[in-house]
DNA sequence: CCACACAGACCGACTAGTCGGTTCAAATTG
DNA sequence: CAATTTGAACCGACTAGTCGGTCTGTGTGG
């Protein structure tokens, strides 16, 4: 294990500190203290303490973004599609909670200043999700009925909403938690062709 | 339209404001110049700037909790009870969509103080939830193997995701959402017996 | 005249950000 | 290889401003 930079130490308080009072709650005067730096390594690390802020929202929203279309790339089913995008979303929660709680809670403060560049990065997500639900539509394997906005909206509403309730020393795995998610959701949204895709490959319970 | 107190018009001007701004973007200054009146005015109507959130918060769940009570007495069903649940939920989107948003994006500030007050309410929700589900189960309707837990929190986190994206003036009305939603989740959590319930009642689209 | 609703000047605590100064390791030079 | 230079990383006292909350005063309806 190498030691960790200023700018890492930096950050690593601010999720543990943020996710727990609220970016309004810590102080830099706080935050630094828990980094073990001063006032002036902070500020020659970061713009701003909304700078920060930001950072931490990118790392994460990136790092979902980039391992997302890997995942989903490696498949020509929309099934297989969809599932990869759950996996992937609810396997950052383990490496990433800390960085999502912190950035939903606080991103009313964050927008005014970063608007564009976050707008961005989210709106591919969302169109990467709604691809897969066409996808599915044009393979016969998702319900032509279905909205695709409003069931993407359901989709990363549920999974987003994970946040404020998963607790990683808890008795449900994120294993166990995805694998009832897609159970759900893909009998609801599959056609009868669909489900006996689904079925074969093991998707449901 | 009778004319609104002085303590009616700092409600409303929190919700308008602190919807766009965030709790810590307003000071109670702006606020009170909003709500066309003073400092003197708020602090005698208000405990703190907390408590005035606090109380945005309480007039919100207090209302669904009440609401999805009495709605949910109304069925013996469990696919009724749901839709009814749902329904609720989604319509007071219409009257406190601004209480709702205000309400998540601030709640870590919020529950230091009035921790206990909160949990118990929403806890009340949950758990009311969680019955409609045993229910199903118990009248064979939802499917034996769903985990309760897990699938509360998909409905939870699908309806209250909503507060994010949904416009009042968008394409989509909370009817056609609270629709779609309905189908997809009963789809997904349904038995066969359950399926056929919810066709003759034309809950499924 | 008194209780109540409200006004707004004021206070004190707190905090984001600054700035002159220090350290130290690596690059440069003779 | 020592002597010297350089500059990035870091420090922390300080500032300028903000903001929640108080307090005294004033008008008003009963």
């Amino acid at each position: 294990m190498r030691k960790l930079t200023v700018k890492e130490r930096v950050v690593e308080a601010a999720l543990d500190l943020f996710q727990e009072k609220g970016y309004h709650g810590v102080s830099v005067e706080e935050l630094v203290e828990h980094a073990e730096t001063s006032k002036g390594g902070f500020y020659h690390h970061f713009k701003s303490k909304d700078d920060l802020l930001y950072e931490i929202h990118d790392i994460f929203i990136s790092y979902v973004l980039n391992e997302t279309k890997r995942a989903s790339e490696q498949y020509d089913s929309a099934i297989d599609q969809l599932d990869a995008l759950m996996r992937t979303f609810m396997n950052v929660f383990n490496i990433y909670q800390r960085h999502i709680t912190v950035f939903y809670n606080e991103s009313v403060y964050l927008l005014p200043n970063h608007e564009e560049a976050i707008t961005k990065k989210r709106t591919a997500y969302r169109k990467l999700l709604e691809q897969i639900l066409i996808n599915g539509q044009r393979q016969q394997v998702f319900r032509q009925e279905l909205s695709i906005t409003i069931t993407a909206m359901l989709i990363i509403g549920t999974v987003n909403w994970t946040y404020k309730w998963y607790k990683q020393d808890g008795e449900l795995t994120m294993q166990d938690i995805t694998t009832y998610f897609n159970d759900v959701i893909l009998r609801g949204v599959m056609t009868e062709a669909g489900y006996r895709e689904a079925a074969t490959k093991q998707y449901l319970l």
